[in-house]
DNA sequence: ACAAAAATAGAGCGAACGTTCGTTTTATGT
DNA sequence: ACATAAAACGAACGTTCGCTCTATTTTTGT
């Protein structure tokens, strides 16, 4: 398991390649933490503990597990999953189960891992706008786009983040604080160059992260009808419906006088 | 347990008594459920559950049992608490913690219906005011203090509602439906009454409810240093700020142009 | 002081849990 | 086709859980 986050974006280039932020198909194709690929760094990252050898049927039994995880433990939670639902639910027998993993705990701490790569994509992304406005603006479309793709993965560690070593508990708290940070600077840059107004910036930061929140966290809310989750149309005018909602609340706050 | 606490409020005038918003201090001392009361409250909503027959050493220990649920649970939730850890915690026997409830789940039961009760008691409340916009105001200010005041059995039901049968689940989820839905309508009354102006009722009313439940689940986040928690004058400062901040930001929100 | 109610300590039950491990099946390289 | 290594299997193990029960002591109300 990488303790360190940055280190092993470090180490590989495959995920500095710039993600395109025009359209939630356009992230679709770019966002490299989905599909196989994700599976697979998943397994990259954990190969001190899968002892599976050959990446691919690691890479399948991991998909296996983590659906299947996201799946059972959504109704009653990790802790009243048992290995031998998982077992059931995967078509894997217990011994194949244990051949990617060296510990249930090992499933919570892949998904930590993975939010907080993708956290870390995210704030790295940030630093590319130009005005202080299309920074806010596109750091709210990446988390938007990216804990859509992860949603189960964003979802799970928030709710399951307790039963996590303490080490982890303050990792989780403190990338949330750094996040709400990160607008608070980014409107105080705003509003000393003129470009803002407002006398609560961290107010205003903090109803952005718990928006975002929201986002992965309700999605009942949001998108209404149960059906057509799949559809890629009707995702794209969802997602950027609130998109839109959110950035015109900010805007709304932040305007000028 | 009370199945319908529409009905249990109707056969008990004690709740009906109006409740004081001058300040956190005279919420604090009309406000019914906390204290004595609240315990009071919990044996006579369980009398069929509960097996003491005293009222006096019934209360007594289910003040102990719930506090003890509220410490250890929020280590790391829920089902890894077990009675032997909460028998250890409380000081009592295994026996006497069996007298008070009938099984481990009537302790999540227990905490589901006062937080109803209590959102109850929030809805009550919001009919009283004059104003579109002191009914909101209002609104928020009585969550605020009713959710300060319990934060524990509002945390608690947050997270553990997953755990509780699907009937109960589905009643979590329709009081933040109902409560998001009455804050749209006060909005939408203001804004044809000419008072508000929006085009997003349903996104501010949703940024409100989103904004409470980050008090009670992130207390870390407003309620900076830890020390001093107790300290009613530093607590009323602090909750009146932050109703400051979100009754500001409503009001920004909902300003004409 | 005395009967009733409450609390105690702890042994014990069956069920379910996470985890292990000897065995069998499948895949791979030549 | 065959040998060997990898992967999958699933019964069994030891532990812990929620919960019950009993014998005994403590507290309470009158």
């Amino acid at each position: 398991m990488s303790t360190n986050a940055t280190l092993a974006i470090e180490n590989r280039d495959a995920l500095d390649t710039p993600v395109a932020l025009s359209s939630f198909a356009a992230f679709r194709e770019t966002f490299p933490l989905q599909g196989e690929r994700l599976y697979t760094e998943l397994f990259e990252r954990n190969s001190e503990i899968v002892q599976t050898q050959k990446a691919r049927f690691a890479v399948a039994n991991l998909e296996k597990i983590m659906k299947a995880t996201f799946e059972v433990s959504s109704v009653s939670g990790f802790d009243r999953m048992s290995l031998r639902d998982l077992s059931r639910q995967t078509g894997m027998s217990m011994g194949a189960i244990y051949s990617c993993i060296s510990k249930k705990e090992d499933i919570a701490l892949m998904v930590a891992d993975i939010v907080r790569l993708s956290s870390e994509l995210t704030r790295q992304h940030a630093l590319r706008a130009s005005s202080n406005w299309a920074q806010i603006e596109e750091s709210i479309r990446f988390h938007l786009y990216a804990s859509t793709l992860l949603q189960p993965w964003y979802f799970f560690l928030f709710f399951e983040t307790r039963s996590l070593p303490e080490e982890q508990q303050q990792a989780s708290t403190q990338i949330e604080l750094d996040g709400i940070r990160s607008f608070e600077e980014q409107i105080k840059n705003g509003v000393s160059q003129g470009e803002f107004y407002t006398e609560d910036a961290r107010m205003v930061a903090n109803t952005i992260v718990v928006l975002m929140e929201d986002w992965y966290l309700k999605p009942w809310k949001n998108r209404l009808s149960g059906e057509s989750h799949s559809d890629p149309v009707w995702q794209e005018k969802q997602i950027n419906n609130y998109h839109r909602a959110v950035t015109d609340m900010v805007k709304k706050l932040l305007a000028k006088r």
